[in-house]
Parts: structure tokens; sequence; C-alpha cells
DNA sequence: CATGAATGAGCGTTCATTCAT
DNA sequence: TATGAATGAACGCTCATTCAT
């Protein structure tokens, strides 16, 4: 679940295992300062004061400043891949899960919008930022065209769309929503805007524009 | 002194203020540049170099680093933009247009990859980039509603469907699309392979997934 | 609060004051790693691990990283200094106690090459570094010296040499010869290569370069 | 001569391939503030400001500080092995080259002690510093050793010798008297006292200590 | 127009030192 | 004693920007 690259794993015991409570602080604050700035907007300081911590201590717990964001995105890929799964393994037709992948992103996006702005984030300059985060964007697509192929299997779903294109269009469009909303074009202020376009999103991807 | 203001070769009129090619060397190896290696990968030293030109010639032209990539970005969506006002004042039908957006932007991705890259970077933190980026941003996003609106208009699309909305999610299924080509993710190496893509992402945006 | 100067093992008297095993740890290790890196390049914690304690202790025992170094150094330069003292009151001729020093300090190199390396790092900028080193250098010169002195009014040695000079000029040859054995210049693998250099070094000092 | 790794030497020209004064003012800092702080005192800022520079301007002309310091070190190297080079070449008996290296030496420590200090920080942690450090080092100590040979084959020093060790021997005797007068322990204020200094020391490395 | 030397603010990183336990 | 988390000043390096020629 939780990262955790470093910091040594209590092999045995269930409650020795505890994060301390500061590196939390600074991986918190860290998903805001660079959901508002991106990476190179991004400075040590500002998170420090963020997590309302010493310069020095972001050091004790990250390598650099690079190992910190990567555990930033590994982190909030991880919450969504992991939502993603456990759609794909969970009940339903493949529309009612594709409709789940979007109302859970949405309704992350209502209540914590800096968890959805850093994925969006993870795009950048040479495809993706190096190491562990492609092979994280590649998963999500891949669970996407899992369920993707599934409904097709069932007969749900159009037998000729290629499940890997599928998914990264479908996703693609889910993100330019968002990032629609991010930026004020697309209207997401209250909640029930946010619901209103997340239907309308919804719809489009699953059923298409053509009418019929 | 001279505004670089001025530098910009009339639309217009008579062959007077013409460019000069050194402006021109400067914004071409600035795409490939900034497409390379993003924002703040791109340094001013790399640019002057790329275009075989002085370290302050490009301080000459564009009053910083902001307008140079501003420039770059507002050549390359003035490009897409009027592509995307031309198709739609063209004739055919919606989904004619839809896919003439599609086989536009995969004709131009086949030949120079760098220009689309430099597209699918202006999303960036802070929404978008400062100035003129996000009207240009939404200016495309309005042209292609505005194809949606004339398809439900006409009785071709869904009529319940927000044509912002399905537009800006159309946009970003062939962004990510694109993405996943521009990182391997998605196979697009050769032509026929891009064809093929293209014509998977246009069905789905326009026929969505749903079997019908 | 408590001083490190009282962890010093009393010399004369009973075995009370006993130095604690940790704090004889650090001292060892250090001698290690700064031999190793030198005195910018030999980190706190650093000497830590080597000794297999903690990060904090080192900081019990001594003052702050000057004073750990200082008491590295003050304690080689004592074993040095203590067997100047040693063979200067020693029974033998002048040139014996020079080929004495050379013996001792050779022999050293051979089982314990780190201790000498420290000595020889003593030299650093500012002259040489605060406080007692000072001293410490000057009295191993000035032991030498009074060999010399003695074996000049013995009639053995020059009676024109400046005493202080030619024992300056002594331990500078050997500790270049010392040098050039570190660095792989001089060979000084084998233990017969040891001992050959040695006899040649002091061959130098005491016989010159003149024939006669 | 002047050491300039990088900068471009016009090939043709003879005056073409001017030193930047300013790449000059920073060396010739570089020199005296390494000579003051030794590698690790010696901050960029402190030379830029002691050059009377921009800080920025020291990497315009230095890849980093490392090789900043290798230039001082290796200008100030080739200046001294260049004289070892003509004295060894020039003529006189062997004892009056290795009085004649004494007399450079002790001449410019006069005029430029920093100049010679810089010599005395080549040796470091790590045997001696990366790259070509070691080699002009070795050159150094092999063109002593070239004129010890040459005595030994004209008669006039003694056979049994070997060249590399006498030569290491007399170069580091003549180092620590120097640093010995650097530090004040060895009396080296007038003219006068740095003379005698070096005749004794003269005496001392070709004469050697016993009496005869 | 064109050049590239010169400037300096900004930021990532290190590491000696302190402190609570 | 002993531990290691916490602190923050210091410094190397980058790079956008300016300026003299």
């Amino acid at each position: 679940m939780t990262s955790s690259r470093q910091h040594h794993a209590a092999p045995g015991g269930a409650s020795d295992d505890i994060e301390p409570e500061k590196r939390r602080a600074i991986l918190h604050a860290a998903v805001h300062v660079f959901a508002d700035k991106g990476y190179h907007g991004c400075r040590i300081a500002d998170v420090a004061r963020a997590a309302h911590v010493a310069y020095g201590l972001v050091y004790h717990y990250f390598r650099n400043k690079d190992e910190l964001l990567e555990n930033v995105l590994a982190e909030q890929w991880a919450i969504f891949t992991n939502a993603l799964a456990a759609i794909g393994a969970g009940p339903g037709s493949a529309a009612d899960k594709i409709a789940g992948i979007f109302g859970f992103v949405f309704d992350v996006y209502k209540t914590a919008p800096s968890a959805i702005r850093v994925l969006l984030l993870t795009r950048t300059p040479q495809g993706l930022r190096a190491g562990s985060t492609r092979e994280t964007f590649e998963r999500a697509v891949g669970l996407v065209a899992d369920i993707v192929r599934q409904g097709q299997s069932r007969g749900e779903l159009q037998p000729e769309a290629d499940p890997t294109i599928a998914a990264t269009s479908l996703l693609g469009g889910m993100e330019l929503v968002l990032s629609g909303m991010v930026i004020g074009l697309v209207p997401g202020t209250s909640e029930a805007e946010v619901d209103r376009v997340r239907r309308q999103a919804v719809d489009v991807a699953i059923g298409g524009l053509r009418k019929g």
C-alpha cells in the first residue's frame, strides 16, 4: 500500500512498522505543493515549510527531490491503480465498471483535488518520468484494458475495439475533462456540477457521440 | 528598444515586413528542444545552439524565455486551430469532420512529431501556462464543440451530449493515445501502425465502447 | 555538562578512570576514516558507522569534529614523539638514533599504515591545524633536533648544520618517501621493499648525496 | 606553458590566443585563496570576490571547482617542473643543480609564497588528487632523479643511492623546511634568513649529516 | 543585427550540531 | 550512557538575463 522504499518494514510485528509522522507530513505536503506548482516549481523549501518541518528533514527521509516526488507519484498512482484493480475484480457489467472508474476519480477530485492533479502531472517531457512511473502508467492502462477485454468477451462491448487503445482513449478523455475543470474551462465548482460533468463524460466514453 | 512584436510576419499585407531568417531558425529550433526537454529542461543555450545562432540573438528577437516559448506554442496551436476551423467550416458530416481532425493530427505526427509533442506540453502546472495559451486551448475546444453542436442540430450526434465536455473528452482521448505512441505504450512506429491506431481512436470516440 | 576532557585515561595513576570502550572504538575508527578521506572527507557519520556506534555518541565523547580529530592527531603524534624521546634518550650514536627513527616509523607503517598516514595529514592549510597540533609538530622537530645537537657535541655530526633545519629536512624527507609509498610512486608493497626503501632513505639522510 | 585545457588555442597566429583577462584574474586569485585556505576552505565566492569578478564568471571559464583548482595546481606545477627541467638540462655539477633547485624555489617563495604554498597543498587524502596531479608529481620526482642519475654517472654522487628515493627525500626535505617557514617554526621572515635557511637545507641534502 | 562575456539570484544538497527520549 | 530524529547554515552549480562591443 504505502510506498516506503526505504525505512525498513518490520517483518514480523504489525504495530512496529509505524511510518514516522513527519515523513508522512512531508509526503502529504509534497502532494499539494507538487500539484500546485509542478515538478520544477516545487521547491524543497516549500515542501518543508508546508509540512512544518525543518529543511534538512526532507533529506533525512528522502534521498533527493526526485525520490521525494517519485514517492508522491507512486503513492497516488498506487491508490488509483488499486482502485482500478478493485473495480475490475468486482461485480457488474463492463459499463458499470467504467462508470465506477469515473465515479472513483471524480469523488476523489471533489475531496482531494490535489491527489488528482498530481496524477495529471505524471505526463512530462521525455514521455513519462524516469523509472517506475512509466510502468505505473502502463499498469493503469492495462487494468482498464482488462475491463474492456472482459466486456468484449461477455458481448457487452464492441468486439473490434483494440482494448489498449480504447483504454488509453478513455483515460485520456477523463483526464482532459478533469483538467478542464481544474482550469475552469469546464464547470466543476459545486458538487452537483462535478456530478453532471462525470455523467456526461461517462456517456460519451461508453456510448460514443454517434446518435443511435 | 525594438519590441519583438513587430517581427510578426504581416499575415495579409505586402511582403515588406519579412520575418528575419534567424528569428525563424530560433523558433524552429525551439519547437524541437521544447518538445524534447519540456519547459524547464529547455535552456536558451540549447535553443541557440540548435538554431546555429548566437546566444544573445535569442534575446534580440524575444523578450525572454517565456515569450519565446509562448510564441512556439502559439504558432503550433495556430496551425492546429486553423486546421480545426477549416475542417469545421468544410463539407461533410460531423463524424467525417471528427475523423478529419484525427486524420490531420496523426498525419502531422507522422512527419513532424515535435509539433504534436509541443501541443501535448501545453498542459502544465498552474492550469495552463501564462497568458494566451489558455485562450488558445479554449478556442480549440470551442471549435470542436462547434462541430459537435452542428452534428447535433443536424441530427447526426447524440443530442444530450454537452458539446464542450464531449469535445474535451474527444481531444483528451486523442491526446493520450498520441502520448501513448510517443512513449511507446501504443505501437506507432510504422506509418501503417499509426493509421491503424488512428482508426481505432476515431471509432472509439465516435462510436463509443458499447456494443451497438 | 560532562567535559570530554575527563575521559582521558589517567596516565600514571590507578586504573580507576577507565576509558570507555566505545570512546576507544570511536577514536580507533576515526584514525582510519581520517587517514582514508582526510579532514573534510571524514564525516562524523562515517566515523560512527565504522565504530559501530550511534551517531550521537560521538558528540557525547567529543565536543565536536575538530576536537575528535585533534584527539586522533594528538594520540598518534604522542606515540610518535614518545618513540622519538625514547630513542633520543637511549644508547647509541646519533646516526644509530636517526636510523632508529626511520626503523620505528617504517615498522609502524608496515603494520598500521593509517597511523602514519594520519601524521602525514597534519600539514594542512593555515599552517598546521588549530591548537595543540602545531606544538606537537614543533615538539617532534625539537626532539630530533636534540639528537642532532647531541651528535654534534659528540663530534659525530656536522657541526655547522642548524639542528632545527636539519631535523626538519630529515623528517620531511622521511615523510615524502612514505607518501611516495602510500601513493605507489615508491615501491613499498612487500616487507622487503619497505626495508630497502628505509635503508636508502636513512643513507641519504645521514650520508648525503655527495660522493665521499 | 599556460594550461588552458579549454579556450581554444589559435593554431596559426601568435597574437590571437590571448587568454581572457578575467580568466587570468580568476586563476590568479585562486592561487592565493587556495594557498590560504586549502581546497575545502576555498570557496568559489572567495575566489570571485578576490578576482573582482562576478560569481558566475568562474563557471564561465571553469567547469567546476575541481577543474579550477586543478588548473591552479597544473599551472604552478608546470612552472616548477619547467624550472626543474631547465636546471637539469643546464650546465654545472649535480650539486650545483640541486642547489639551483633550492635557489629557484626559495626565490619564488620570497616573492610569491602562495605559489609555493599551493605546491605544498598538492599532497592530500587519497594520495594525490585526481588525475593529472599525480603524474605531475611523478614528473617532478623524475626530473630530480635524472639529475641524481647524471651526477652518479659523472662520479659526483653516491653511486649506491636509489635516484628516485633520493629525489623524493630531497624534495621532501625542501618541502618541510618550507612548510616550517610558512608556519614560523623555521625563521624565514627576512630575505637574509630565507637565504640562510636555503643554504643550510642544501648542505644537509647534499652533504648529509655525518661528519666528513 | 549579431556576439558572447558578464552578472547574480535561486535552488538542491550536505553535514556538523543539537535535542528529546 | 546511548540513540537517531531534527535543525539550518553553508556552499556548489545553473541559467535566465543584461550589456558592451
